[in-house]
DNA sequence: GGGGCAATGATACTCGTATGTCAACGGAAA
DNA sequence: TTTCCGTTGACATACGAGTATCATTGCCCC
């Protein structure tokens, strides 16, 4: 410990040190117009010589209001949930609020404790990835007095508000396209849509698309992989869904990193995109648009989606809202060479 | 909000419920081995029953424990720090400890903000990034009670303790490679190092290794760019680099990013890696060894040094203590074809 | 001299949980 | 019958900050 010895400074000491009241110093912070300008000084000096911090436990215990807010992202290292993270701070920093971040690897267990802990903790707000919960989180953030925030998607039945894109729309405009550059051998790869309202409903945009032209959707055309999603996974999967008998014209990755792993695959094997295969990513992260051959994909904006969330916990929690609607950061395909 | 209705349930209310004492409720919780197991269970079903959970910021007040570890970080949209944040709450996750991040934005005045939120919320310990900090942080962690980590980097003289690599010897020993291979004019990229102790170190690693050569280190043999690093940074880099009279044989990337955005440019305009120019990161994200022409880089754990901070702090806290040593988690150089 | 006001203080209580001390009850063992 | 233990309860107090109420100064003005 950097100094174990020096005990906590409390608004006690300030007043003994100060040879003021206890109430005195209290209102000097609380309502300083009650207090005369110089005793203000004389507090605010002993407060900088003593190094009082406000422990703002004992505060919130009054106040009912703890200052933080509760995220929980599905996975952080080498993805848009960092961007999002950092969105969320981004504006809660200049607001003295606190992010209280959790990581849930996809576990409705672990969102769901992750809930239950920012619950005990008092948070104002909670902030989720998606609509998939267990039964108890749902129950939970239902009974949860504070602004909830379903995050990075949307859809029709929402806890209390929701700030997202609309996944199923933006699979079925991809694929659309697709259908539309007459590519014959589409392949959707996408993650694992247990517990994932996100790769579900883009999922479900594919097959839509898919059986809305007339496409057959069989066994072969959905691979599925194990989240979280990677660039050395994408290098697997091309090499699967190249050495098929029948290989695919086209692949929709409905993830940016394994895009990127099965573009650089093809790369170093002399395999031509688009001409022997075409691949669209979802995400377009900054590499996407510098590759060699400049990568079709779904542009999200994943900071924009962390702002969002936070601006709207904001404007309830200090009476600026807006109702609990629900907000479409929307998305937007970059279609580019690779397709 | 979802339903705001719903006050909050206190002890109080499953005392009331269950028809039991205020203090027998307690002691079920605290110290179970006390109560009758018929009484316990008839609380616990009556918490289960009106839902009650436990106020942390209450108990925190009385226990002088928050369950609550403060991180900083300098940034986390796609950078390894998004890794860190991810290994740190890792570890806390099976301890019950609560991650509070914030983002610091490479600003000592934010870091010393988010240092000072933190003390004030009562945080169990304390992880920053670097050794690069304001006065009054480094007196406010001075002071602080709990254990304090500096993360990232290894110098002599640290606050409490530090988790990291030398990032000093690093740089030395990928620039004596580069050397090493015959490069005569090469050149290094990095981030600013006013404020930031890792820059610092990696470009004093640089100078040294060049001199120690028999280099000679000028205006032109290192360059700037502001943080974040980016991969269009990178792009806009090399073309600066290569459209010198005089060209580099080898750029030394200080900076993940910037590297992968050089080789891309070099890709797409017929440059040959590392024919006519050589290129060297620093960070090794998992795309450097998937490029066609895989990259040289240092290879860093952040997920690691994420882990082992944690680690730390649990275990002095935990009194499974460990003195507060410093913890080098070694990098490696990947030697590629870049170079 | 009395009224009014600004500034400060004293006392008591709140928030939700935890704990220490002591009391009371029932049943079993001595 | 007495003693002791296990179990439960009552009461007081603490943690640190904040508020409501009422009291006490000192000063200015009419």
């Amino acid at each position: 410990m950097a100094q174990g010895d020096n005990r906590k400074v409390t608004l006690k000491d300030v007043s003994k040190a100060s040879g003021l009241s206890l109430i005195t110093v209290s209102r000097a912070l609380r309502q300083p117009e009650t207090v005369h300008a110089d005793t203000r000084a004389r507090i605010q000096r002993t407060i900088d010589e003593i190094g009082y911090i406000p422990n703002l436990t004992a505060r919130s215990l009054v106040s009912q209001r703890s200052d933080m807010i509760g995220v929980v992202v599905p996975i952080l290292a080498s993805s848009l949930f960092a961007d999002f993270a950092q969105g969320v701070s981004r504006v809660l920093e200049p607001e003295k609020q606190q992010m209280l971040l959790a990581v849930s690897d996809w576990s409705p267990q672990k969102e769901e404790e992750a809930v239950r802990t920012f619950i005990a903790r008092q948070a104002d707000a909670i902030i989720v990835t998606g609509f998939s919960h267990s039964d108890t989180t749902r129950k939970l953030l239902g009974k949860f007095s504070g602004p909830v925030v379903e995050a990075w998607n949307l859809r029709d039945s929402v806890i209390d508000s929701a700030v997202g894109f609309d996944n199923y729309a933006a699979a079925v405009e991809m694929t659309r396209y697709l259908i539309g550059r007459g590519y014959q051998d589409i392949v959707m790869v996408g993650g694992a849509s247990h517990h994932n309202d996100q790769a579900e409903d883009r999922t479900r945009g594919f097959v839509d698309a898919m059986r809305g032209a007339g496409r057959s959707v069989t066994q072969d055309t959905i691979v599925e992989f194990d989240n979280p999603a990677t660039i050395e996974g994408g290098v697997a999967l091309i090499q699967q869904l190249l050495g098929r008998k029948r290989k695919p014209d086209a692949i929709f990755f409905l993830a940016e990193l394994p895009a990127h792993g099965a573009m650089l695959w093809c790369m170093s094997n002399g395999v031509s995109v688009p001409g022997d295969v075409a691949i669209a990513g979802f995400g377009d992260l900054s590499l996407s648009a510098l590759l060699p051959v400049p990568m079709t994909t779904v542009q999200i904006k994943g900071r924009d989606i962390g702002e969002r969330s936070a601006s709207l916990v904001m404007d309830r929690l200090e009476g600026r809202a807006d109702s609990a609607a629900s907000h479409d950061i929307g998305y937007h395909l970059q279609i580019r060479e690779s397709t």
